[in-house]
DNA sequence: TATTGATAATGAACTTTATTCATAATCCTG
DNA sequence: CAGGATTATGAATAAAGTTCATTATCAATA
């Protein structure tokens, strides 16, 4: 009788189009695939009709799906705006984020995330705490910061809290002409004797060193640079071997320019978490935040999960 | 975590803007207070504060509440737009609604409606049957209406569907010098020998007499008329008493112009229905159409009760 | 100031709906 | 045509939203 539409179906539809394909949109949402498809077979019914064309990617819409997109279009940013004004009216205070980081890479997602904000929520003053800090969640008890982006959850630090962001492989970078390169995969045996060439941080934060090389008792040769572009260069030249983040250096693989290695068996992976106090944790700015975050590295990372 | 506001929260807050407290705006959703205080309940607990005063008709909102009903008008008729386009997309065929009314009264509640009608639905052709049709209900199984208000439903009809409209008091019009206007209620012994002025109808369709002066055996003088004002001229001046809706003499009565009496114990009500061919109860126009009409008269008609 | 009537709130039972889980079907690609 | 990825499906589960029955609150009024 009553109509039966609403925001949450606009939501999937969205994050359809966004996602590429229903799993990837599922994971956006924080649902499962068969909700989705479920949500999506109910408004067909209602409709008469599907919503869009299933075995293409991306996504073709119908007629009806296209109408309803317009819809969401329409509606959504305006949900989204309401809810913040709400969130104003609830916390009054305006509050900052004051963000520090562990490693040079975060910067390449961390910066299309923090514009997104600043534009949402403008009376909230933003930060970059200067300099690297090798353990940046410690700066938050110590009110140096609001938010740290950190490869480890739950650090032992009281009153701060973990939100998950993404997973991510970190895969071996060789030159071209690198012997390892015909091996299905790295074992920390064949670290032995190369030159690490990694960013300008301590051994203890390196997912390779860490999970690989440290249990196994491989020490090996240290080389760093600030830049990725550089780093890359210097393996392409021949000066050693890296291990980087899939989604850094994908383009760099797709052009051919160097090529990479699966670490160990399964694959080696890299988690973020951002972390924040538990102060503000549910604090509206500091939730969107978050979620713009792992929004847009999900959108733009090739080949992340979403934690 | 997630965003928990919908659509249906939205709707309700218009709902109890528009009719003025809880109760009404429940009946209005076809919902009963109790859901609607649970919604704004959690609705509150989510933003931190109260919506809107609760003892104040009409309702006074707060910050908070005043946001909300903002966002649901920016945002319902889109929603209602998209929604009747997608009903277009999926019935193709524009369709057309004759009308016929069986009383007079009926185009003071019809005409609003036609008129909401006519705005959202350009492509339906909208038409009066003409004359006035002692059982209009018939004429659709003719397939010379589509839509028929009746006061009363099933009449045997196969093919046909009742809609429900609303239920609204009848009361005794005297002068205001009239002996009657004294007693409590009426019963069906006051009328005799009194003169009964009413729209030029048969007896069989006036609710007085096939509710309470046929059952008793009373027969009464009529005389009729076709205006509302005219009828009430005449009853004013002492020719007679009349028996009308609440709603269609509720400013005479306010003005004083004439007394009114409730008849019976519990008063005399009348219902009245929207028929249709069954084939297009279902109809998207059609039902529209219908919750136009409930809606409107809702809104406007004081004293009547949705059915 | 009690009484009544109207409106709103509440907690528990209930119903409906949404989501997940486990699995099967389908589609695409190499 | 196998294998991987995506989608569909039915049943089970979880989570709501809604109603019911009752109580609380307030305003008008006797």
């Amino acid at each position: 009788m009553s109509s039966l539409l609403e925001l949450r179906h606009l939501r999937t539809l969205t994050a359809l189009r966004d996602a590429g394909n229903l799993s990837r949109a599922a994971e956006l949402l924080n649902l499962t695939q068969s909700a989705l498809s479920h949500q999506l077979k109910l408004l067909e019914s209602v409709y008469g009709g599907a919503l869009y064309e299933r075995k293409s990617a991306p996504p073709r819409f119908t007629a009806i799906g296209a109408r309803l997109l317009e819809l969401s279009d329409r509606l959504l940013p305006h949900v989204d705006a309401a809810e913040r004004d709400l969130a104003r009216l609830a916390a009054g205070t305006a509050g900052q984020l004051r963000i520090a980081v562990e490693c040079h890479t975060c910067f390449d997602w961390l910066m299309p995330a923090m514009d997104a904000f600043r534009a949402r929520w403008p009376e909230v003053e933003m930060d970059i705490v200067s300099g690297f800090n090798p353990e940046p969640a410690a700066l938050i008890p110590q009110d140096k910061a609001d938010f740290a982006v950190v490869s480890t959850d739950g650090n032992g630090l009281t009153g701060v809290d973990f939100h998950p962001l993404f997973r991510f492989e970190i895969v071996a970078i060789l030159s071209r002409s690198h012997a390892l390169v015909e091996k299905p995969w790295l074992e920390a045996a064949d670290f032995a004797g190369e030159t690490l060439i990694t960013y300008p941080v301590p051994d203890e934060m390196l997912d390779v060193v860490r999970q690989l090389l440290g249990p196994s008792g491989i020490t090996v040769q240290r080389r760093s640079t600030e830049l990725t572009a550089a780093l890359l260069q210097l393996v392409a030249s021949g000066r050693g071997i890296s291990a980087l983040p899939l989604w850094a250096v994908k383009s760099y693989l797709d052009r051919g320019y160097v090529k990479h290695c699966t670490i160990g068996r399964g694959g080696l992976y890299g988690s973020l978490y951002g972390a924040c106090a538990s102060r503000l944790s549910g604090a509206p700015y500091m939730m969107d935040f978050v979620r713009l975050v792992r929004e847009s590295c999900f959108l733009t990372l090739p080949g992340i999960t979403l934690l």
